[in-house]
DNA sequence: AATGAATGAGGGTTCATTCAT
DNA sequence: AATGAATGAACCCTCATTCAT
């Protein structure tokens, strides 16, 4: 058995609680409580909180570089060297999302906050065990996006890179307070896999804008 | 006299740690000892800690929301009815921030953790002072943005508000540890200032992208 | 007021119970709970159990090295360039030690234990702070007690002198254990006086030892 | 077979820890890891861990007792009647040291931190475990030095016996560190050996000192 | 004979807040 | 107006031991 009865609920309602809260508003004894487990059962099986959250982490960026990983392939075979445009480049991108959504319901919440958290200047270690393990796997789909934006300086596109990543995780990770603000506005109920299909074009144009208009200066 | 030699004292440490550290991260302790005064001081001056992040949040949000709303009206004055161009809106938008940020380098930094800290779920009392205090003095700017954007509904142009937003907030809240990346990889030094301009061209092709186009649903 | 009387019961009760137990057996609830203290008020006024400590520790050698050196003054002022005798200085020392022990009844122990604590490999911060205290204040005894040893090389006379701190140490440290054994073996009442007073013959024999005969090597 | 394989690498691995950093200091833990044995064989094989420091102190006082037993017959037999030196005897001692030392080397460590532990009042239950199992076979030898030693009552005997074993055990027992010391200050290397021999002379002398000049009084 | 899993008790530390002056 | 002192609650982590298999 590769993880006992106990690991698991200490897995479970981790991850209910680090997606709803955040990994360092949870603390270890709600997780235990939750997971009706002694308080001590985490550092035995995670080794420590940080162990926890690396494991948390794993258990769902795995799928999510796989889909994208083999998604990739499919895609590739079909076009016969003919390229991806960028628009669908960024669809595979949340349907990976929603695929790992699908099969545990709070991976869409775990990515944004493992993002957030792994850009914090605290988390070096996270960052690092973060980008060590999925950074190369995700490097051909970083290539693909490369070629079909606008040309542009590396540098300029690694900022653009941000913004689109920004855009995302700053959506998904607030996506229940905005569903409830749209409620109460609209009357309407949001739906997560509309909301990223809302994103594609934006984020899409905005990868292939022009730039280098300079609008403005200091003072 | 408005505010004690202590209370600003108080005001002005704390906003250089929350804007380095985050609100959450920053102790009252660490307030007090940078502020050279006693650490009851904080609840005495402000309440609790809640209350001084208000006082603070409101200190950079005046001038900020001031001057949108002094920019704006000089411009429509020298525009005598034409439109602004959606560039330009977004350029005052950087420009505001830039200002602020010059009479107050905390400001920009301040402003994202604010905007940060308004979405968690927690912060609903914080939410409301915001909104109940600013929403409505940027209204007549948001209300341009709209009518600059791609032709779109109402609930599209909330979420993609919200993008635009969160592209905003990530950056800069990410900029130290973006800009140290930045470094490392290209070698060259990341001004705040080139990095919002790098924005403008990216959030206005976003906000005038044809959507509508569905590609994917779940499963 | 230089402490104050939270401060003074936490000192109390943990120079009781460091005198008792030794320094890492006793925990921060015991001394918080004998001093009818709040368990944080030790961080508040000490920074950390280490701290305390040494707060502690201070307490203490103070007076003994101020005692030894306004001692040795006098004593030279009598004899007019004399040379005191070994047993004396080794006399001097064991006043010194009682002279603290009447002031502070936990002195003659906690002696003994920061001694003990000193010359432990993990705790090299306490061995600097004492050495750099108190180590240059010593000297002027230390350098007597070498010209009245017998001759020999100076790394010799480092190591006799620890035999004989072991000596001192080792008894103090065990003293209630030993005087239990003496009274149920001799059913006599062992004085810590006159223990100290059987030292120094012993003591200053053995320093004066002639020595260099080689009886036995390793096979 | 007297005990089953994990048994032993238990036996080795706390031996070899408690050597190093002591009884109380080595966790359950640090010792299983080091047998490459599971957590909960220590209880099983030794029902706790204080019993397996009693048959890790069993495994060593056993061949040293059995040491000077046989030393001390064999050299009473070529004496003929005649007495031994006190220097002698002490020499015996040591070399009884370095004998275990030699067939394992943690011997030296495990006999200072044994004799450390005994002493401690918690450890009542150990210190008459020891004394019932090698107080009468080292009672002869006792009886030798008190022999040799100065004229003196059985209590002030009973004292020095101790002084000895304080320089004993403290030189030992922070052996490391002392050698350490020793090196930075004369930059020559410690041998235990030269440094048991040391302790001969000084320990002899210290011995047949002859006592009973009172200097001083308390106060 | 042996072990993976689990646990209750307790370790030192940190926090925002409140009290008495 | 201001502050030194004090506190209860909570933090993560480690320990030796025991249980079920």
């Amino acid at each position: 058995m590769a993880q006992s009865k106990t690991a698991k609920q200490i897995q479970d309602a981790a991850e209910a609680l680090f997606a709803e809260q955040g990994f360092i508003e949870t603390t270890m004894r709600q997780i235990t409580r939750e997971a009706n487990v002694n308080l001590a059962a985490i550092n035995y099986h995670f080794g420590s909180k940080q162990g926890l959250i690396q494991s948390v982490a794993e258990q769902f960026l795995k799928p999510f570089s796989d889909y994208i990983d083999r998604a990739l392939i499919e895609r590739m075979a079909v076009l016969e060297g003919a390229s991806v445009q960028l628009e669908e480049l960024l669809e595979l991108l949340m349907r990976a999302l929603l695929h790992v959504d699908q099969e545990n319901n709070h991976a869409l919440l775990m990515f944004t906050r493992l993002l957030e958290l792994a850009y914090m200047k605290t988390q070096e270690e996270l960052r690092e065990f973060i980008l060590g393990r999925y950074g190369s796997k995700l490097a051909p789909f970083i290539d693909l996006l490369r070629k079909e934006s606008a040309m542009m300086e590396e540098d300029e596109f690694f900022w653009r890179l941000h913004f689109v990543m920004g855009s995302v995780i700053f959506t998904l990770s607030n996506f229940t307070m905005l569903a409830e603000i749209e409620r109460k506005k609209f009357n309407s109920e949001a739906e997560i896999e509309r909301i990223l299909h809302r994103m594609v074009p934006v984020l899409s144009a905005g990868m292939q804008a022009r730039g280098d208009k300079l609008y403005f200066s200091r003072i």
